[in-house]
DNA sequence: TCCTAAGTACACAGACCTGTCTACTTTGGC
DNA sequence: GCCAAAGTAGACAGGTCTGTGTACTTAGGA
């Protein structure tokens, strides 16, 4: 368990070129967006062949994918270190806006990285789209099965309005660059979460 | 009064040429994305000559800004009728979930303009960025002007929770393809609403 | 009627984009 | 030490992008 195999670590140990494109591809299409960054600047930042992008990942489109399947598998594990932190129920569902606080720290948060993905890719098939909505069904039944665990009436109704105000949260943090607006959201869901109180 | 200066009708009436290309633009700027579309297309879709956009707005960034301005000017109007349709303020103030709602109908949705584009923009010095910022606090200024008519408990607060609510709604609504976020964000909100009456 | 401002048509520069090709070199497991 | 897999280097094709230059034509008010 001490091993456990992160997809990326594991990757890193037998294809360090690849996960150098990875990891710089992370970073830019974080930073600069997608649709602005070249794969020519992704292999010149990883200084690697460009031949090797498309050897490892096929093309921009599938390279996007896996950008964002890496972002979801870091997310998920920086989510459950986080929420076992916490034995009450009800402060386990909560810490799900902690967990929220601690990716929008310093000034280069620039949103979500799903939202800003499905912002800028209109084409519904893009393989990255797919992606970004299994994230987010993901949180939204993350946030259901402690909500449920913790005897709250109606859980995936509190579920979704919770996941609105992260959302909410994540966008309005991006846009004035405040991390206040996570505070703001995390006293709105207390009030909720009071309100589904047996 | 019957002659209102709407900025959008009255340029077409002494530019006919400059609205059709923010209309053409505003139209494949919101479905396809800013990136994505290039003035080549702009200008082919509004059946005149490139530079005519050039003439008239500077250049491509200059004309997202204009889609921008022109997009918050007609969500104001649209937002002042529906809330006019309310006497009572807490109506007034909850009309404003009513008005988004009539604006993610329709299979076109693809979400907020202003978080699509400050999604897709990264440069913080770009034209667009203020004029987003501008519409968001717009909004939250509505909002809280009609929580303190009326007479709800910390009006700011409030304002910021729903306009939370708000953004987390829109964002899901657009990537989920469902109008159903909304419909919660609204039962949200009464919630939060009851809790800061009197 | 004339004159100015607005618009047209279209070629062009220069940069950037994704993806492919070929030939060469490194590296790790057997 | 061998050999296959992985990676390298760099040119290249074929597009697309924003923005400019030039010479021409319309339209509307004085």
């Amino acid at each position: 368990m001490t091993e456990k195999d992160n997809s990326r670590a594991s990757a890193a140990r037998k294809r360090p070129a690849a996960e150098k494109v990875l990891s710089s591809a992370s970073d830019l299409f974080y930073r600069n967006g997608i649709a602005a960054t070249g794969v020519d600047t992704i292999v010149e930042h990883a200084g690697v062949a460009k031949r090797t992008l498309y050897n490892n990942f096929g093309g921009k489109d599938e390279l996007v994918a896996a950008y964002l399947r890496d972002r979801d598998a870091r997310w998920r594990t920086s989510l459950e270190e986080i929420t076992e932190r916490y034995e009450d129920p009800k402060e386990r569902l909560l810490a799900t806006f902690e967990a929220y606080g601690e990716w929008l720290v310093g000034d280069d948060y620039r949103g979500c990285a799903f939202i800003n993905a499905a912002s800028e890719i209109a084409d519904p098939d893009h393989p990255a789209r797919t992606v970004a909505l299994s994230h987010k069904k993901g949180v939204q039944e993350h946030l259901a099965s402690l909500a449920a665990q913790a005897g709250l009436h109606e859980p995936e109704t509190l579920a979704e309005e919770l996941l609105l105000l992260l959302e909410g949260a994540t966008v309005t943090a991006s846009m004035r660059k405040s991390h206040e607006p996570l505070d703001t959201a995390r006293a709105a869901a207390r009030s909720l979460v009071g309100r589904s109180h047996t």
